[in-house]
DNA sequence: GCCGTTTTCGGCCCGACTGTTTTCAGTCG
């Protein structure tokens, strides 16, 4: 069983024993559940080799637990759990703004047992009626409804990509096929993905698709049919594969990846230059003689227009500016010097100093900013005044004994409701990187939030404006702000506006780099990482940036080092 | 249920925010 899968059981005993009221034991099982999700080698090798309890926040009990899964696939535990209470309280736990709490008072007192019973009581005002209740929190719950309603289901780009990778790969290798790619939204690297496309080209589809379904991950064959089946891996992943023949590769890829309204585009395009385009090839009307198709390349030259990635297929102009050879030449992962927003164990994060600079370094950059959390943020561990200064020194003392390689000395600084930061000018002015959050307060009007931000953005020692929007994906909304006001200030004050690459944010999302890009402001890509795996998040952000349309040069990550501190001034 | 430069038992991130209260409970991060 995956690692994901044996965590998300650990998760729904946290919930189960939230239920029940059990103290303590929640926050045991969630911090054993994150401590698997953050393991770079399956869970079964430390059981194997006995060290299971290695594992930070997994003791006697949950080791004793997780060996059970291992060995029988169930966990008679969770069963026992799950018979206490109707199946359908948790998922109102998902809803945002119930917790364990409400949730039981609602079964006790209204006899609510799922999402149904729950959208009906509020809808008939039953719930105002409880003590400790008001219309407002009927309100807010119908609203969170409204939210859990809109997940789409869609799973994050960050989930998906590795999925992609793996499938690939593994039809590359255990297929020795040549002709395979991602498709679709994974291949756009759109945020979110619903299933996951996969396109072959061979001219034996039949054993393309045996090979296809008889992956090891694969638990459910769905469809299986010549050229297209579908199939669902044990994590709950649809994936579909496509078969086409090696000519068409190139027209299928094309149509494939999409977006559906860049192929509507290209096809009238091509009706205009008496031509047809399908998953085949390109078309000449009439002589039905086909006069592409085998590349992408040979299928957009013959509409007359350049390669474009497929990040920009989303007809916004990309069309245009393909006909005109003026794409932009977006920014690519090898551009890249350095990160602007890591945690370090020092407050959240699970590396130290030293181990995050030497796997920047491994990573090909120059420089990297440990940005740990403000003191007023307790709960994430932010660092007191005190705290900042013994990381400053950590910070220039280790680039002392480093080759040409700088970790810059930083914070993620809370914006406080009133838009002063968290620390004292005398310690912002001592840091080389100042990236200002705002992490509570979320329900400001658009007026107050808008004034909160720009006022933190007025101080001069704020380098970098950490996730603009707040929004988290399928789980909160962006707060309310006038972001183009943000962005005017950002370009007044010289601030930079992040692009927060960790997969639930992805912030600015692609069109407000867009936006960025625009009004000339320069965006700072930082992957928020809190291990050493999630540094390699900057990929989905350097994916959003090319979305966007974002060059080298409106990215402050491509700098190198030394133009970097003439830049900043550091 | 986990963990240990105050502890092998007794703590356990803790403050802000919201909505309902008139002093607090629940949720969130």
């Amino acid at each position: 069983m995956s690692n994901v899968k044996i965590a998300a059981i650990l998760y729904e005993i946290a919930d189960l024993l939230e239920l029940k009221d059990v103290e303590f034991k929640p926050r045991a099982y969630r911090r054993a559940a994150r401590s698997i999700e953050s393991l770079d080698r399956d869970l079964a090798e430390f059981y194997k080799e006995g060290k299971l309890r290695d594992i930070p926040g997994i003791g006697e009990a949950i080791a004793k637990k997780i060996s059970e899964i291992i060995e029988s696939g169930e966990l008679n535990y969770l069963k026992q759990l799950r018979e206490e209470f109707p199946a359908g309280l948790l998922q109102i736990m998902e809803v945002p703004e119930i917790g364990p709490k409400t949730i039981m008072r609602l079964y006790k007192e209204l006899r609510v047992t799922n999402l149904h019973d729950l959208k009906k009581a509020a809808e008939d005002h039953k719930i105002r009626r409880l003590k400790g209740f008001g219309e407002r929190s009927e309100e807010n719950i119908l609203k969170g409804i409204r939210i859990m309603e809109q997940r789409t289901g869609r799973m994050l780009l960050g989930y998906a990509y590795f999925y992609g990778k793996r499938i690939e790969d593994y039809l590359r290798t255990a297929g020795k096929l040549e002709l395979v790619s991602v498709a679709g939204s994974l291949r756009r690297m759109k945020e979110t993905i619903g299933d996951i496309d996969i396109l072959v080209g061979s001219d034996e589809p039949g054993r393309a698709m045996d090979i296809f379904t008889s992956n090891p991950d694969v638990e459910e064959i769905i469809v299986k049919g010549e050229t297209k089946s579908s199939v669902r891996l044990r994590d709950g992943v649809q994936v579909d594969v496509r078969v086409v023949a090696i000519g068409s590769y190139g027209a299928a890829l094309q149509y494939f990846t999409g977006s559906k309204e860049h192929n509507i585009e290209l096809r009238k395009l091509a009706i205009e230059k008496g031509l047809k385009i399908n998953e085949y090839g390109v078309f000449r009307k009439g002589t039905e003689e086909r006069i592409a198709g085998r590349t992408e390349e040979e299928v957009y030259a013959a509409l007359g227009l350049e390669l474009m990635p497929p990040e920009m297929r989303e007809n916004r102009g990309e069309i245009e500016a393909a006909a005109k050879s003026r794409l932009p030449s977006l920014v690519e992962m090898e551009d890249i010097f350095g990160d602007f927003h890591v945690h370090s164990h020092m407050s959240d994060g699970s590396a130290s100093i030293e181990e995050i600079a030497a796997e920047s370094v491994r990573r090909g950059y120059e420089y990297v900013a440990i940005t740990d959390h403000s003191q007023s943020l307790g709960v994430a561990g932010g660092l007191s005044a005190e705290g900042i200064l013994k990381m400053t020194d950590a910070a220039r003392n280790l680039t002392d004994h480093m080759e040409g390689f700088r970790v810059l000395a930083g914070a993620e600084v809370e914006i406080l409701g009133d838009g002063k930061l968290d620390y004292p000018d005398a310690v912002l002015k001592d840091l080389d990187i100042v990236v200002g959050a705002v992490h509570s307060g979320f329900k400001m009007s658009e007026k107050e939030m808008t004034e909160r931000v720009v006022a933190a953005m007025s101080n001069d020692h704020l380098t970098i404006l950490a996730h603009p929007t707040g929004r988290v994906l399928e789980q909160r909304d962006p707060y309310q702000v006038d972001l183009e006001k943000v962005i005017e200030t950002a370009k007044e004050k010289g601030v930079h506006l992040e692009l927060n690459a960790l997969p639930e944010r992805l912030d600015l999302n692609d069109v407000n780099c867009f936006r960025a890009r625009e009004r000339g402001v320069m965006v700072a890509i930082g992957t928020d990482a809190h291990s050493l795996a999630q540094l390699g998040y900057m990929i989905f952000g350097v994916a959003t940036a090319r979305r966007g349309w974002l060059e080298k040069k409106s990215v402050l990550n491509s700098l190198p080092l030394k133009e970097l501190e003439r830049t900043l001034g550091i």
